[in-house]
RNA sequence: CGGGCUAUAGCGCAGUCUGGUAGCGCGUUCGUCUGGGGGACGAGAGGCCGCAGGUUCGAAUCCUGCUAGCCCGACCA
C-alpha cells in the first residue's frame, strides 16, 4: 500500500478521553474511531490487525478439528427464557423489541442458540464428538465501558461449543482447546497464562481463564514465575491422542497460576519464595466445561449405543478477538508508539524514501515495492513529501516491525537499512538483500497459513 | 448504579468568575525554500461555543432543564 493512497489518519496529540496506553495508541494510531461510549468503528489499519487475528484463530481452530459457522447477533428472547438467563442474565443484555412486539436480545454469547441448533440436527451419538464455533460479535451493556476496546460493550469475540457423549470425552475437547488457545496466542507473539477461574453468570465445573500479564490488567494475579518459561514453541499436536492433549494441559496447569478470585493463600505460600509473583493481567481468552447444565435445560439428547437416551455433555471456549488487540499494544510498546508482533501486524514491512521527488530514491522504493509484493509480502510504502522525521515517528507510532528507509546518502554507496522497531538494530545492506531478508523472516509464517 | 468532572474548529486547549464582533497550538489548503528524527516563511479555509428554554438592549459567559462523554468505586469476557 502507499501511503498517499491509504487511509491512515493518525493523531499527533493523544485524544483526551484515552487513559491507558493501548487505547492511546489505537486512537493515534488510526486503528479505530469511537462511535458511542464502548463501541468502535475498526478502521483499515485496525481492521487489518483485527482480521489477522482472527485468520490465526481460525486456522488454529481448524487444525483442532473444530468447525466455523456463523450464528445471528439477534436472537428471539424465547431460548433464553427456556433457559432461564433471560431473567437471570440482568441489565447487561441488551434487549430490543421489534415491530411486533416480540422480545429480541443483542446477543452477549451463544449457548443457548448453538444447543438449539443441536438439538434438531443431533440425535445420535455416532455424531459425537462435535464442536463448533463462530467469531461474530457480541454485546453486553456494561454499565461502565472503558480501557477503549479491552472493556468495550460491543467486542467481537470467537465462542466454541462442545458436545460429548460422556465426561470423559468433553475433558478431551477441553483439554483440545487449551492446547489450541496456547498455540493460537503464541503464533501472535502473546504470553497468555492459563489460570484456574471462576465460572461467574455462564456456570461450569472446570474452567480457565488466559492472562496476557499487563500493568494495566483488570484482574489481580498470582503465579509461580516458572510458568513464564513455558512454550509450546513448534512442537508438534495430535489433537486426537487424548493422552498428548491432556499431558500439555496438565504441563501448563499444574503450576501454580490464579486470579484473585479463586487465589489460595496456603497454596501460593507454599512456592519457593523467590518464584512467587504478583502482577496484573488481562484476560483474553476462557475455556468451560459445564457438563449438561444447557443440555438439561433445553433438553439436548442423543441416542446412545444400548439405545438410551443421554444428556451431552457441553463445553463452551471464547478467545476476546477485539480485546486481543488492546491486550497485544499492552504487552507490546514503548513510549514512541505500537510495536506490533510479525504474526498480526497490519504491514509486514515499512518503506521510507527519504527524499521523495529525488530519481534513485524513488526508483529504489518502487523496486522494493515491486519486489516484497511479489514475494507475497504487504508492504506499506511510505510516498509522501513528509520530513523525514514526520516518517520515521508515523512508522515507529503504527508499529510495522521492520522498517527499509532508503536515501540518496545510502545510494551512494549502493545500500538501503533495514531497521528493527522492537531492538531499534539497523543493518545497511542492498535492497536486494533487504527483500530477502525479509522474506526470510515472514517465511515461517506464510508456510503456515 | 453511587461519587466526581467535562462539553468552544479535525485534535489538544484558553476565554466563562466580572455579559459587549470567537481565540491559541497542532493538523489542514496554496506558494516558496528545505530535505536522515514531527523544518522555515508567507497567504488561506474551517465554529448554531452539546441541545432546549429563560433573564437581558445584548449570552460561549448568568439561571433552569435535558443529552452525551470521561474518571474513581461496585460489577464484568
Amino acid at each position: 500500500m502507499r501511503l498517499s493512497r491509504y487511509f491512515l489518519p493518525i493523531l499527533k496529540e493523544t485524544p483526551a478521553e484515552a487513559q491507558i496506553i493501548s487505547h492511546r495508541l489505537m486512537l493515534r494510531a488510526g486503528l479505530i474511531k469511537q462511535a458511542s461510549a464502548g463501541i468502535y468503528s475498526w478502521l483499515p489499519t485496525g481492521f487489518k490487525v483485527l482480521r489477522k487475528i482472527e485468520d490465526i484463530i481460525h486456522a488454529e481452530q481448524i487444525r483442532a478439528g473444530h468447525h466455523p459457522m456463523l450464528m445471528p447477533t439477534i436472537q428471539s428472547a424465547d431460548l433464553w427464557r427456556e433457559s432461564g438467563r433471560y431473567d437471570a442474565y440482568g441489565a447487561e443484555m441488551l434487549r430490543i423489541r421489534d415491530r411486533h412486539d416480540r422480545d429480541m436480545i443483542y446477543t452477549p454469547t451463544a449457548e443457548e442458540l448453538i444447543t438449539d441448533i443441536f438439538r434438531s440436527h443431533v440425535t445420535s451419538y455416532r455424531d459425537l464428538p462435535l464442536t463448533v464455533y463462530q467469531i461474530q460479535w457480541k454485546f453486553r451493556d456494561e454499565m461502565r465501558p472503558r480501557f477503549g476496546v479491552m472493556r468495550g460493550r460491543e467486542f467481537y469475540m470467537k465462542d466454541g461449543y462442545s458436545f460429548d457423549l460422556t465426561r470423559e470425552d468433553a475433558l478431551h475437547a477441553y483439554n483440545r482447546h487449551l492446547v489450541s488457545y496456547l498455540r493460537t496466542y503464541e503464533r501472535m507473539g502473546l504470553q497468555a497464562i492459563p489460570m484456574r477461574a471462576d465460572s461467574g453468570p455462564i456456570g461450569g465445573d472446570d474452567t480457565h481463564e488466559f492472562l496476557v500479564l499487563a500493568d494495566t490488567g483488570e484482574s489481580e494475579v498470582f503465579y509461580d514465575s516458572a510458568i513464564t518459561d513455558l512454550t509450546l514453541g513448534d512442537r508438534d499436536i495430535n489433537y486426537s491422542s487424548t493422552g498428548q492433549c491432556r499431558r500439555v494441559m496438565e504441563q501448563f496447569t499444574s503450576l501454580y497460576a490464579r486470579t484473585d478470585e479463586t487465589h489460595d493463600e496456603a497454596l501460593f505460600n507454599a512456592i519457593p519464595e523467590e518464584r512467587r509473583r504478583t502482577a496484573r493481567g488481562i484476560e483474553v481468552g476462557q475455556i468451560f466445561y459445564f457438563g449438561t447444565q444447557y443440555s438439561d435445560a433445553l433438553s439436548a439428547k442423543v441416542q446412545t449405543s444400548d439405545g438410551s437416551q443421554a444428556a451431552v455433555h457441553m463445553g463452551s471456549h471464547g478467545i476476546g478477538v477485539s480485546r486481543l488487540v488492546g491486550a497485544i499494544i499492552e504487552a507490546n510498546h514503548d513510549d514512541k508508539g505500537i510495536i506490533w508482533p510479525e504474526g498480526v501486524t497490519p504491514f509486514h514491512v515499512g518503506i521510507v524514501n527519504l527524499k521523495q521527488g529525488n530519481g534513485a530514491a524513488d526508483a529504489t522504493c518502487e523496486a522494493l515495492y515491486r519486489q516484497l509484493t511479489g514475494h507475497g509480502l504487504d508492504p506499506l510504502y511510505d510516498d509522501t513529501n513528509e520530513q523525514a522525521g514526520a516518517k520515521f515517528a508515523t512508522m515507529d507510532l503504527i508499529g510495522l516491525p521492520w522498517r527499509i528507509t532508503v536515501g540518496p546518502r545510502g545510494l551512494k554507496n549502493g545500500v538501503v537499512e533495514l531497521t528493527s522497531r522492537r531492538s531499534g538494530v539497523c543493518v545497511e545492506l542492498t535492497s536486494a538483500d533487504a527483500v530477502a531478508r525479509v522474506a526470510e523472516i515472514y517465511a515461517p509464517q506464510g508456510m503456515e497459513k
